[in-house]
DNA sequence: ACAACTCC
DNA sequence: GGAGTTGT
């Protein structure tokens, strides 16, 4: 049936797609699918098949594919932030879309590219002027299209296994306010992928409420007063941003004025190149879809389908000559890489800013994989080592670059992209470009005197804006004494990698392989129909719809949540429940390190992760490309995943980790008697803690009071609010408040810690840690409660963990520069947040970890012990 | 983009 | 509390 019809319309309606959000959904959803050749094409794939859906089921006349235009749109002038967070279009994605183009103009299909503005506002536009001409059909899932529906507006979204209709009844019936009011809710709620903050504490439930009475901000403005208490103290002081955020999430409808209803038309494909293009990317059961194509032997998918297949055939049947296909201009050409000049070269009049353009000509680019264009690294290398200073994005990827910045010394750099973390280290990225546009959106600096598109003036007003800050902020000395002498230490650990067993890897995923294979036929079994059990929506829809289980908790989305938490409620009363935790389980160790980490490995078997030193809000380093931190250890399958991390042939690793530093940490800032006690004597911690919250001899303590006193002591790290506590433990809120009040009482230091902590952090507008590394937390001075208690949170979190990472990052750098782990030859190749691992010849690996052990203890002292374990073994799960 | 899972 | 990766 189609859409006419299921709508009740005597027209086929007009179809608007957008197109852009289709593209980004199916890179995402089929990121694996490519040519053979590698070429990326899942965003084509979903496109053409979506394509091909809607012309097959519509038989449309009219339809229209908007693309979001390039560049920053209106939206950008009036809030810098939106889409802040939303990084540039992906290459892969990138590379697609001048395909995509050919490919629709083959297919007849009119695309419009809005200048300034977004497919959505198109969209917006073309359903506000020809709906009165015909009905229109808006094909997309963004929510913001909603303010769209009208009596002659529906919203189609065929993509996925579950497609939907949304009608103005439809919306009606679920929100109670008119689509008018959706930019009104969204301001409210806020919305995290266009960066809109929206008012915190106000969900979609309370924002409702309010507009189902007030239905516009004016009107909210107006009726302030009837609002209740605990809602307008939210809403009142942000009332002035509200309407920003309501322009944001508002569609134009006043754009694309010289469109007219015949620039809709479709217009007859040209089947033999259409089928030719599909061919060539390899959609070929979209390419036998097209009436004509070789019926092919094999295949019995969708046997005599086309003769449905008139849709090419639509309104005026005439084989006319496809639309030329657009431009083969150079769409994605390459923005001009940013001439660059750094150094401060020593000169009479102080300094000059050097150019950096070399004897050829080439300049230096700030990508983040290539620094040049065409310049001679040694060469270059050579110039700026007569600088007296030289700054530079990320000296990490510049000594990654080529070997020879490596011969620079260290003191010579300076890193912008780590000084800008440093100052703020929750700041979204720290490539140039966002530097530099910094600089001149920053009311302190006069950057007047620079082109924004000069690079080198602009590098070097960052580097003395920076610089005088980190000075300003006293962290100076942590660049030069820790985070910039780390970098090499670093970049050479990414450079040694860590040996995997190929073999190993292979029996295991093959044994996985056959259990998961098992299991999922079970599950299918147990459920009744054919499922996905990878899709948390289908299996909730299994286990609380078909089955009718009840759900023990929902998402942060709405929806009944199927975690692990929700399922192992369940446990017991439906078999498929142990399956799917189980299947879980599994699914993960393949699909996230069986299958990939082999992949990744270089020609030696070995594995290269790369070491974030500008990630974390804390300071601590991350892991990615692969992630190595995450390599599971717990559980029955731990120790064998880490039994597939090895040596080379005659090397042994070495493991070694601090023993509870964290808590060590925290006893250390305290001075809490307690804990100092309990660590100068080498206590089990936990049954101490236990000990003590439930008056006992420490030999009396039950194994379930001592796993309590843990979580707690866990807990707390986290800056421990009741709810999370009682959830953990599975007590009741009030008996968690109680559990807590007892702990602060029988741990003063603590309590006096935290609220000392917590003044600083109000009067400073920051904390820091050991090493000085600072930590911006403005809401705690919220008067949001919600916001300010998160702060807080953070804030003791932050001194914890923050200088647990300080701690290793110096334990690091020991290890690094140790003659004697040198002279044997051992290597550092990871650091898991508390644990270093090295690698060194079979017979030095005994004194290797003895040292390292040693260094790591007394890398910095604390008022506390610090304790270290390791072993060795040549694999990584046998020096644990 | 979200939900789920891994680690510390 | 802090991360990264996978799947849909």
């Amino acid at each position: 049936m189609t859409l006419a019809q299921r709508l009740g319309l005597a027209k086929t309606p007009l179809f608007l797609v957008d197109g852009s959000a289709y593209l980004y959904r199916g890179y995402h959803a089929f990121r694996d699918i490519a040519r053979s050749d590698g070429f990326p094409t899942s965003a084509l794939f979903m496109v053409f098949r979506l394509l091909f859906k809607l012309l097959k089921e519509q038989q449309p006349s009219h339809l229209i594919f908007f693309l979001d235009g390039k560049g920053p749109n209106f939206r950008s002038t009036i809030y810098a932030d939106y889409k802040a967070n939303r990084e540039a279009m992906p290459e892969p994605l990138a590379r697609q879309i001048e395909p995509l183009r050919q490919g629709l103009a083959l297919l007849g299909v009119p695309v419009i590219v809005p200048e300034g503005a977004e497919a959505d506002d198109g969209i917006a536009s073309l359903a506000a002027r020809f709906r009165d001409q015909m009905p229109v059909v808006i094909v997309g899932a963004d929510k913001d299209l909603k303010q769209c529906l009208s009596e002659q507006v529906a919203l189609y979204d065929p993509s996925g296994k579950a497609e939907r209709l949304t009608t103005l009844a439809d919306f009606t019936a679920d929100c109670g306010i008119t689509p008018a009011s959706w930019p009104d809710l969204q301001a409210l709620v806020g919305d995290t992928s266009d960066n809109i903050p929206g008012i915190p504490g106000i969900g979609p439930k309370t924002a409702l409420e309010l507009l189902r009475r007030l239905p516009t901000l004016e009107a909210v403005r107006e009726g302030l007063e009837t609002v209740k208490p605990t809602v307008r103290q939210k809403i009142a002081p942000a009332l002035a941003e509200l309407f920003t955020y309501r322009e944001l999430t508002r569609l134009r409808t006043d754009i694309l004025p010289d469109t007219t209803l015949s620039d809709a038309a479709l217009t007859p494909p040209d089947r033999d190149a259409l089928r030719a293009f599909l061919e060539g990317y390899e959609f070929r059961t979209l390419a036998r879809e097209i009436p004509g194509s070789p019926p092919e032997a094999a295949p019995k998918k969708e046997p005599a389908k086309s003769a449905q297949l008139s849709l090419f055939d639509a309104p005026g049947t005439a084989a006319s000559a496809p639309a030329a296909p657009a431009a083969s201009a150079p769409v994605a050409a390459q923005a001009p890489p940013a001439p660059v000049a750094l150094a401060d070269l020593p000169d009479a009049a102080g300094r000059a800013l050097a150019l950096v353009p070399l004897e050829n000509g080439s300049s230096l680019s700030f990508g983040p994989d290539e620094f040049f264009v065409a310049a001679d690294p040694p060469a270059l290398a050579a110039y700026l080592a007569r600088a007296k200073r030289v700054a530079v994005p990320s000296v990490k990827a510049l000594l990654a670059a080529h070997a020879a910045f490596a011969a620079l010394p260290l003191p010579l750099w300076f890193d912008l992209g780590l000084a800008a973390y440093l100052l703020n280290p929750e700041a979204r990225s720290y490539g140039f470009d966002r530097l530099r546009d910094s600089l001149f959106s920053d009311p302190a600096v006069d950057a007047s005197t620079i082109s924004p598109s000069d690079c080198a003036r602009a590098g070097a007003l960052l580097a003395d804006t920076l610089s005088a800050r980190l000075e300003t902020a006293g962290l100076t000395s942590l660049v030069a004494t820790l985070e910039l002498p780390l970098i090499p230490v670093l970049l050479a650990m990414e450079q040694a990698g860590i040996g995997i067993d190929r073999e190993a890897f292979a029996s295991f995923a093959t044994e996985v392989a056959g259990k998961l294979a098992v299991l999922e036929a079970d599950i299918v079994a147990l459920a009744g129909k054919p499922f996905n059990p990878r899709s948390s929506q289908q299996l909730g829809e299994i286990l609380y719809t078909d089955l009718g289980l009840k759900a023990h908790g929902k998402t942060p989305g709405g929806a009944a949540s199927t975690s692990q938490e929700a399922l192992e409620r369940l446990a017991g009363l439906h078999p498929l429940v142990d399956r799917i935790l189980e299947f879980r389980k599994l699914e993960k160790l393949r699909s996230t390190y069986l299958g990939p980490l082999p992949t990744v490995a270089d020609g030696r078997g070995r594995i290269h992760t790369t070491f974030n030193n500008m990630a974390t809000a804390t300071g601590r380093l991350s892991s990615s490309n692969p992630n190595l931190q995450n390599i599971p250890i717990r559980g029955e399958f731990g120790r064998r995943m880490r039994d597939c991390f090895i040596a080379a042939p005659g090397n042994k690793l070495v493991a070694a980790d601090y023993s509870q530093i964290e808590l060590r940490v925290l006893a250390h800032l305290s001075r809490e008697p307690a804990l100092l006690d309990a660590f100068a004597n080498g206590a089990d911690i936990h049954a101490r803690t236990a000990a003590l919250l439930f008056d006992k001899e420490q030999a009396a303590v039950a194994p379930d009071e001592r796993r309590q006193a843990k979580t707690i002591n866990f807990g707390l790290l986290y800056g421990m609010g009741p709810q999370k506590l009682s959830r953990d433990l599975g007590i009741k809120l009030d008996v968690a408040k109680a559990f807590i009040a007892r702990y602060f009482e029988r741990l003063p230091g603590l309590s006096a810690f935290y609220d000392g902590i917590v003044e600083s952090a109000k009067a400073q507008g920051f904390v820091t840690t050991l090493a000085g590394r600072r930590r911006l937390l403005p809401d705690i001075r919220s008067a949001n409660s919600q916001l300010a208690s998160q702060a807080r949170r953070q804030a003791i979190n932050t001194v914890v963990q923050g200088g647990a990472a300080d701690i290793i990052k110096m334990a690091m750098l020991a290890a690094a520069g140790d003659p004697e782990l040198a002279r044997g030859q051992a290597t550092l190749v990871l650091q898991i947040h508390d644990e270093l691992l090295l690698e060194t010849p079979g017979e030095t690996a005994q004194a290797a970890g003895e040292r390292l052990a040693g260094l790591m203890a007394g890398v910095y002292p604390l008022a506390v012990p610090l304790e270290v374990d390791w072993g060795t073994g040549h694999t990584w799960g046998e020096a644990h």
